[in-house]
DNA sequence: TAAACGTGGCA
DNA sequence: TTGCCAAGTTT
């Protein structure tokens, strides 16, 4: 920690911040559906969905998880593909294929009690810093810092820090400054309130100052700097792929998928036969050659595409031309794909650009 | 350390 | 339309 920012937090009414702090959280804060029960694994579960995700996307996952898992035993239980399913659309899925493995891990070592220190919350799969903080202090009270984006953009106001928070060194040096400043006696209200200001209030573009209950104590708004604050250094551009993708259905009305490798991009997701690079026209020999001498179907495509996809994701964007075709002859299949009925289909999870398909697909062919 | 890893909303 | 943003972690 700098000397700038320890002169600043010497100077700060520490008593009185966390005070009017809490006050705010305790008046304002939203009616949110991981608010009203303190289970640990319901916590959990919900900081594990609302990791880079907007809360109003997560709500409606969030209650059909604990629907379907209501308790960590059920999820322990659970399949793993129904597992996945249950994530389609989510988004950064090795989230749940972490969070499934983890819930293992504790209720067979730890008799189905998530860790309540941070040595051993720390140990499970998909849990870091900030999720290990987060748990720790709502569900368990201890007062550790859980510094997620919004922590840093508000302190780095409040506290008029200069440090740029794309680097990921940078989350130390709000976790030491959170360990100064912490309500110990309310560590749950008081990271809960540092991030519910951050979405209410101290908001990345045009922050509402005049409404924040903590206006009084941060340096920025003082000196008129909370416009340019947190520094926060851009990413690159996404790189572009073209693919193609097909339909393909049998005589008997099942559908070709395949299953995803199980790693990397879309893990173990499932997905319509596709083959990326080269041209237009090579690639549509490529898809009907690989899947002719790989899996040992005759494939007749239609002439030409029934829709286009494009989608994109943080790191790359797909253009997905796709052909409606069938599939015929002596078929032995590969042991990552599979032929289903429409029905069976929708069980299984598909990401959302293949979901796009599907919709199309069906509506194209009144389905 | 930087890149990979999804998706949808918004200016 | 394009880029940024949202309760990050893993490799």
């Amino acid at each position: 920690m700098n000397e700038q920012l320890q002169q600043n937090l010497k100077q700060m009414e520490i008593s009185k911040f966390q005070n009017d702090l809490v006050q705010w959280f305790i008046r304002e804060q939203r009616d949110l559906p991981w608010r009203k029960d303190s289970d640990p694994y319901k916590i959990w579960v919900s900081e594990i969905m609302l990791q880079q995700t907007r809360v109003d996307t997560v709500i409606p996952y969030y209650e059909r998880f604990l629907e379907k898992f209501p308790t960590i035993e059920a999820f322990a239980d659970a399949d793993d593909e129904s597992v996945l399913k249950i994530w389609e659309g989510l988004g950064y899925y090795s989230r749940v294929r972490n969070l499934h493995s983890a819930v293992k891990e504790v209720v067979s070592q730890y008799n189905g009690k998530v860790p309540n220190t941070l040595k051993d919350i720390s140990k499970l799969k998909g849990v870091g810093p900030y999720t290990a903080g987060a748990v720790l202090s709502i569900a368990y009270g201890v007062p550790e810092p859980a510094v997620d984006g919004n922590v840093m953009r508000v302190l780095s106001r409040i506290l008029l820090i200069y440090e740029d928070i794309a680097k990921q060194s940078t989350r130390k040096i709000f976790e030491d400054a959170v360990r100064e400043i912490i309500d110990r006696d309310h560590p749950s209200y008081f990271n809960q309130a540092l991030m519910e200001l951050g979405a209410l209030i101290c908001t990345p573009t045009s922050p509402s100052c005049l409404l924040c209950p903590v206006r009084e104590h941060c340096i920025a708004f003082s000196v008129g700097a909370e416009k340019d604050l947190p520094i926060k250094t851009r990413k690159k551009s996404t790189k572009h792929v073209d693919l193609i993708a097909a339909v393909l259905k049998t005589d008997n009305g099942k559908y070709l998928i395949r299953k995803r490798p199980s790693k990397g991009l879309l893990a173990n997701l499932w997905e319509f036969p596709m083959v990326e690079d080269g041209n237009f026209m090579q690639m549509r020999t490529a898809l009907t050659n690989y899947l002719e001498k790989e899996i040992k179907v005759n494939t007749q495509l239609e002439t030409g595409t029934f829709t286009k996809v494009d989608h994109v994701f943080s790191h790359l964007t797909w253009a997905i031309n796709v052909f409606a075709g069938t599939v015929s002859g002596d078929i032995k299949l590969e042991d990552n794909y599979l032929l289903v009925t429409k029905e069976e289909l929708e069980e299984y999870a598909f990401p959302v650009s293949h979901q796009t398909i599907w919709k199309t697909y069906k509506e194209k062919y009144h389905l």
